[in-house]
DNA sequence: GCAACGGATGTTGGATACCATATCCGAATC
DNA sequence: GATTCGGATATGGTATCCAACATCCGTTGC
């Protein structure tokens, strides 16, 4: 066996179960080779991503390397990437965190967002085809009934499918990593208001308006609704976690004094 | 001791040397306690953008831990920061290399820049004060002298200094953190045409009018010459690229089959 | 009563030794 | 000439050990 099993039922992380055809068999399709270091990289950022591990949660390394059933290495080195890209904060001997950004720093983001995003539309939507366009509605549908559903979980992964979607045919990879770095960060808090169902169905509207424009090839409109789309759920998000931390930061004090 | 020595007059990196004042004497001021993790991935970074490590150059973990006398860990874990930086490419099983942004990524890169910097400044011109002018002013003196002496070093510093001046007003933490990594990534390409006499001064005469209309506070128009400015610089090292990796290809051809 | 001191304690940062495996390279083979 | 078959070599990873550091907590001293 190649894989690793854990001891007492633990997650664990198979490099088993794919790699695995019948007897005497040759494995055609291409196995799925990764390390041991992007498995735990993806597995922690799937967690950060979808609020396992909330803001400020401290990550031991022998806790997640137990849980995981890997050595500490590979955690250490995967906790590395993730603060490199801005999901986990280290201090020194004392370490790793899920990061926490400021107010500044999310209406930063957004707004980088909007600049960015407004700019990748405006070049995709001359290469657009009817293909894309059909794609989109595609993602729409399936992003109405994740809602309808009340699936939370997968809204982040189809919200991003969407804005790619979009993107896509400018392109632009390089530009797309970065956007799609930024879109884990700002997704990672949005989570946290989608309860309100009014923002649901705003973001649904807004989806739907932006699809229209494309699929009219309106560069000019679709780029301001974009930006529009991306700057109010900013504006939004801002005003909740505002009310929301001011309120927790009274409890820690009333605590702290009661 | 805490530092660790190398074995035969190779870099080391040092602990000590800082934290030694007199004996018997407090160490009155902050000292600096960085883990070896974080001064290696400095130094690798230091390297990279230097030049010292051109493009596709592999990276030995071996190599780089004897060099630096510390052990494999700290090396595999600054390469991995590295990664997310963008400046090492992994091939599992093959080990890290320097990273080779396409021609494509690299004019997306300096649109990205162009995009962030002209709307950073442009955020940045109605908080500025005249210290932030004759900032501006030192770093463009340092900047002058660097060119007549010839000091291809210390340009990319101050070539950053002089954007960060400008955009510092904008109290934009956030953005200016993934302006400086783009500003990295362009900076280790702009060095290889530093030689260009006629780069130098354009670069040079550009960064002037720019330090005018901030000075008079024209937010238009230094915006635009910002926008300008990344735009034509990223037009020029294309086109030496474009050239000079051609010309390597061909060699390379000639040279596989002679 | 309260601040300062001085251990316990636990965790990180790092070293070292060791191993399995993937990749590369050259020689032998067909 | 193309292919196959071994070594070399470097990576990915484990296990174990240790020093430095942060933090908690009880004690001491004022």
């Amino acid at each position: 066996m190649t894989g690793r099993r854990t001891l007492n039922g633990k997650t664990a992380i198979v490099k088993d179960a794919i790699m695995r055809p019948a007897v005497g068999r040759v494995a055609v399709f291409p196995i799925k080779r990764e390390t041991l270091t992007g498995m735990t990289a993806d597995a922690l950022r799937e967690r950060i991503l979808r609020g396992d591990y909330p803001e400020g949660e401290p990550l031991r390394q022998d806790a997640i390397a137990d849980e995981f059933g890997v050595s500490r290495i590979p955690v250490r080195e995967a906790l590395r990437q993730l603060e490199a890209e801005g999901l986990v904060t280290f201090n020194p001997h004392r370490g790793a965190v899920v990061s926490t950004l400021s107010i500044q720093e999310i209406i930063e983001l957004f707004e980088v967002r909007a600049e960015l995003e407004s700019d990748l539309i405006r070049r995709a939507i001359p290469n657009m085809t009817s293909q894309d366009d059909s794609r989109a509605r595609e993602i729409l549908a399936a992003y109405d009934a994740a809602i309808r559903n009340g699936e939370v979980m997968s809204w982040g992964e189809l919200n991003w499918q969407f804005h790619a979607v979009l993107y896509a045919p400018s392109n632009r990879l390089f530009t797309l990593g970065i956007v799609n770095k930024l879109h884990q960060q700002s997704d990672r808090y949005m989570r946290m208001l989608l309860a309100l169902a009014h923002v649901e169905q705003r973001a649904k509207q807004e989806h739907r308006d932006i699809a229209v424009a494309a699929r009219a090839r309106d560069v000019k409109r679709a780029s301001r609704l974009m930006r529009e789309h991306i700057l109010s759920a900013g504006r939004i998000l801002v005003a909740f976690l505002e009310e929301h931390r001011s309120a927790r930061a009274k409890k820690t004090r009333r605590r702290a004094a009661p």
